[in-house]
DNA sequence: GTCTATAATACGATAGAC
DNA sequence: GTCTATCGTATTATAGAC
């Protein structure tokens, strides 16, 4: 039957207010809150332009098509967490403490876009990465491949396959919030979106991260 | 423009067999895989149909509506690995074997049936879990909760929240399978689901938790 | 049990007024 | 820059023949 458009708390704001770059930001909010959901295919511009208080119309008008829109979303998503990293110039720290820093910032972006990761899964099994590949998610990845093999080479990390640990390290900082929706059941008396459990949350990935590479002679 | 149904390589089969049973299942295969990109709303039921050789009204003739034969998928991979974890026994072994022996179920679970971790996701995102409570995936997790609880009171684990490191488990056992069609093109030259990668990354997962998790006094 | 044909509606995209 | 109205097609679901 399809879903119920029609929903979502449309903003009762008066628009007629000719706001350019608000309105393209109203837009790619609600985008790319529907794509998340729904992926590139299953989201409804309908669904779009009521969640962002505007008409159909004005999403053709400044993004041309719903693939155009897409698109501009996910570049909006790319750049910002490859600065974080790099802001932190990691290449100074030992790797220790490199590699905390990265899962903290990785963490802290996903609490301030909650719809990345569903983004990118989509993307992955519905566009098999088409458009990803455009992105520059890679940087991030090679970041953690390198702090892995300095931490190795410097005897401070155990010996483990850099790749495959980077991935696990992306799993444990994205897997909490993409599955938040099914988590939430399994604890119903908790608040897995509170600071406070973001902080346990941050805190036990770390721990077990660290725990994990680390190389363990002493202690 | 929606996207091209008509594709997928239908099954050329001469039908008109009257097979209930194996139709029923073609089509729940089908479903799976259409429901694991699209999500329940995303689906197409036309996709479904050529993807399983049949026609749209034999789905309707055996599952009703989209949404019945939605949760008669849920309903056929929820199951197994519940069955799986049980076998082992995992009581009677020593905590650290036990993680091992869960892990690697997990993860050979995951082998056999790829798109489960998406349609979980979609679940997740897109109707809030409303289906996946009914399903009986808690019970694996209470598993790992229990395992590491059993460890830290024998002594052999560190001291986790159990709840936490469970989810980050789970993630590491699925991540891999779930951002698959992104990751292969960090490493283009290799083949992420030959078996050989599939058992580096068992064995890579397998020890990156164990170490994590264990308590380390020795060594 | 399986198919073809079709009704009813949902959806992407555009035209044209303001 | 924003809206309303609408076109053409895609899609869910059903009716009815075989």
């Amino acid at each position: 039957m399809g879903r119920s458009t029609q929903s979502k708390s449309s903003s009762n704001k008066p628009r007629q207010v000719r706001d350019a770059e608000a309105t393209k930001a109203q837009i790619l909010d609600a985008a790319t809150e529907e794509f998340a959901k729904h992926g590139l295919s299953g989201a409804r511009t309908e669904a779009i332009a009521s969640g962002s208080g505007v008409t159909k119309a004005m999403i053709y008008y400044y993004f041309e098509s719903k693939e155009k829109l897409y698109q501009a979303v996910l570049h909006r998503l790319d750049f910002p967490i490859n600065d974080m990293i790099r802001e932190t110039n990691l290449d100074n720290l030992p790797p220790e403490e490199a590699l905390k820093e990265v899962i903290q910032a990785a963490i802290a972006y996903r609490v301030q876009h909650p719809h990345l990761g569903m983004i990118l899964f989509q993307e992955a099994n519905q566009n098999q990465g088409k458009f990803y590949k455009q992105t520059n998610w890679q940087e991030g990845f090679e970041q953690v491949i390198n702090i892995l093999e300095r931490g190795m080479a410097e005897g401070c990390f155990r010996s483990v396959d850099p790749f495959l640990t980077a991935i696990h390290i992306a799993a444990v900082c994205t897997f909490y919030f993409d599955a938040y929706e099914n988590l939430k059941y399994a604890k119903p008396d908790l608040d897995l979106r509170s600071p406070e459990m973001i902080e346990q949350y941050t805190q036990q990935a770390i721990n077990l991260i660290l725990a994990g590479v680390r190389f363990n002679t002493q202690q």
